[in-house]
DNA sequence: TTTGGTACCTTGTGTTGCAAAGTACCAAAA
DNA sequence: TTTTGGTACTTTGCAACACAAGGTACCAAA
């Protein structure tokens, strides 16, 4: 159901601040949208690729580094338009329901 | 981006009133949800076969005979947990957006 | 008998989400 | 020093989904 929705998420949380796969998982989890790690980490590099995202290592308190990820320019743009789309998809969903 | 959503609507649409395919776009199109028949005609076979819709058929005052599709008890079921799932669907997107 | 409109169906492709398993870093305990 | 447990990132293989494109078939009017 929620599918093609993780993307959008992703750009969301990305908008507020930068965070790595883990604090995203966490942060889905907490608005209640399970994700898991085989999902998330393919998408994240695929946003990668299509330059939505950019990415730099840094160093973890405790255990291996993280990769922190960045929303681009092109991300934000992107975002804009899925806010819209999200928007239309709500509003037709309303109208079928009457 | 409607990823996924489709099944909710084809089932929200059927939960109002019997149609066959052709007019189940319509409905679609009409509001703004664009689908095309190759996607359509998988989607409500799937569901047929999971026993959420059946159908029969029914001559056409013009060109050839409809499919007409009705939702099933289970498919009411059905379409009663997306409705929730929908729902807090939406409320996990607006916790993301503040 | 041909044409155009309506309606249904199938095949192949790319994307997406997930389960499962794997790799690697680090610190504290044994 | 070695082992253990926690954290973090990655890959592989599979099933479902949406779509483009093409195909089949019924019917009525030209």
């Amino acid at each position: 159901m929620r599918k093609g929705v993780l993307e959008y998420c992703i750009l969301c949380i990305l908008s507020h601040k930068e965070a790595y796969a883990s604090s995203i998982l966490e942060e889905l989890k907490a608005v209640g949208m399970l994700v898991v790690e085989g999902t998330l980490y393919p998408l994240l590099i695929r946003q990668k690729n299509q330059g939505l995202l950019s990415y730099r290592w840094e160093e973890s308190p405790q255990g291996p580094p993280r990769k922190y990820y960045v929303i681009t320019d092109k991300g934000r743009a992107q975002l804009e338009d899925m806010d819209a789309a999200w928007q239309e998809m709500v509003q037709s969903i309303n109208t079928l329901k009457r």
